[in-house]
DNA sequence: CCATGAAATGAGAGTAGCTCTCAAAAGATG
DNA sequence: CATCTTTTGAGAGCTACTCTCATTTCATGG
């Protein structure tokens, strides 16, 4: 649901020999530090799991990690949905009503990020639960995810993405959200995810009156 | 709007000679290390304040700040709304619609916010928008709050304060001031913030609609 | 008023996240 | 192959934060 670093679009790197030697490892590094930190925070939990570990196991030195995440909690948050969702929300016709866009895009999101791996985007949502710097991060993350939406939102409706009313709403929305996916994490990931989202955007649109 | 720690409500020390030596000394030490980090931050700025510096202008050792204070970042944050915004919800008559009460007692707390001291307020919505880590444990504490939130929207409505509807629409409208504040200090502090926080509620009450 | 017990404090050592600098290694370029 | 640029590694250094233990400070019953 966010992105501070412009991750490549998940293709393996393989898929793009127009790429110099030097970018194909770039991508390398970043995938071999996050496979690493996953593996070892499954093992180990996530305070156990020390940025030496990290950069032992993905066979790089310490300050090859801080170069590519600014926190060690970057490493385990950053995904690449944003650009995803903006352009899906722009593809919509103009003229759809705007909950109507909102649930589409959303559908497609969480189709597309449990795909991709399911398990990892379990874990994600565990440790945002279980450990507060992750979480915290995570909401920080929220804000930028939010300033997309206030662009997409203001490109919709004609409105300035810097109005108090276009960020109040596009915060509402992203806060209701973030707290169903948290619901999701604490009740063991019970059901689908997406059922629950369907959920909450009811209440984001008619309030809890019905 | 939140508080991890219970702190007693604002009286001066003296108002309480109930309390023994002990306690009215654990209070005197929490506001020393309170007021001598926001005269430090005031002067100096967030990050170049550190620990050692907090300690000694107020007179105690590092050891005994992390005894008061968690984290750096909680002894800016910390404030005491939440009870009380609890506390004004529920002194509201119960069939009196929930956006009215909601709108009532928000002003009611942005007053007694304000009134306190200004310019602490005001520090600190500043130190939300420039420092990434106080804005994370800032939005942290606002699940706290969000809890509460969702304790007194049970107790009106009759719902389970567990639900997701609940759990969403209490983070919803958490969001949604969030923004409004945040928005109020990127602004500088110009103009009213009750009239933003108005605003904020015209948007999460309708939506963008009108 | 003093003795005993409990709580708060200070001192200090230790961990780990994070930053910065500088020299060595590796890829790009002509 | 030579040169220039980018990336990396090594290591020192800072600071938030934790833990332990001895010392001091307050509370309490006699």
């Amino acid at each position: 649901m966010n992105t501070m670093t412009a991750t490549p679009s998940p293709f393996s790197p393989a898929d793009r020999p127009q790429l110099g030697l030097r970018e194909r490892k770039k991508i390398k590094t970043r995938e071999a530090i996050r496979t690493a930190t996953y593996a070892l925070v499954k093992e180990q939990g996530y305070d156990a799991t020390t940025i030496e570990q990290i950069a032992e196991r993905a066979e790089v030195s310490p300050s090859t990690v801080f170069r590519y995440f600014p926190t060690k909690e970057d490493i385990v948050i950053t995904d690449e949905f944003d650009p995803i969702i903006l352009d899906e929300l722009r593809a919509r016709p103009a003229d759809e009503p705007w909950m109507v866009t909102l649930r589409y895009v959303m559908r497609k999101a969480i189709q597309f990020g449990l795909k991709e791996d399911e398990e990892t985007s379990r874990l994600r949502s565990h440790l945002m639960v279980q450990v507060p710097a992750v979480r915290s991060r995570m909401m920080e993350s929220m804000s930028v995810t939010g300033n997309m939406l206030c662009q997409a939102i203001a490109e919709r409706t004609g409105r300035d993405p810097e109005s108090l009313e276009v960020r109040v709403y596009a915060m509402s929305l992203i806060g209701g959200l973030m707290e169903a996916s948290l619901y999701w994490a604490e009740s063991g990931h019970q059901g689908e995810f997406s059922d629950l989202v369907e959920r909450a955007m009811d209440v984001l649109e008619h309030g809890l009156s019905e």
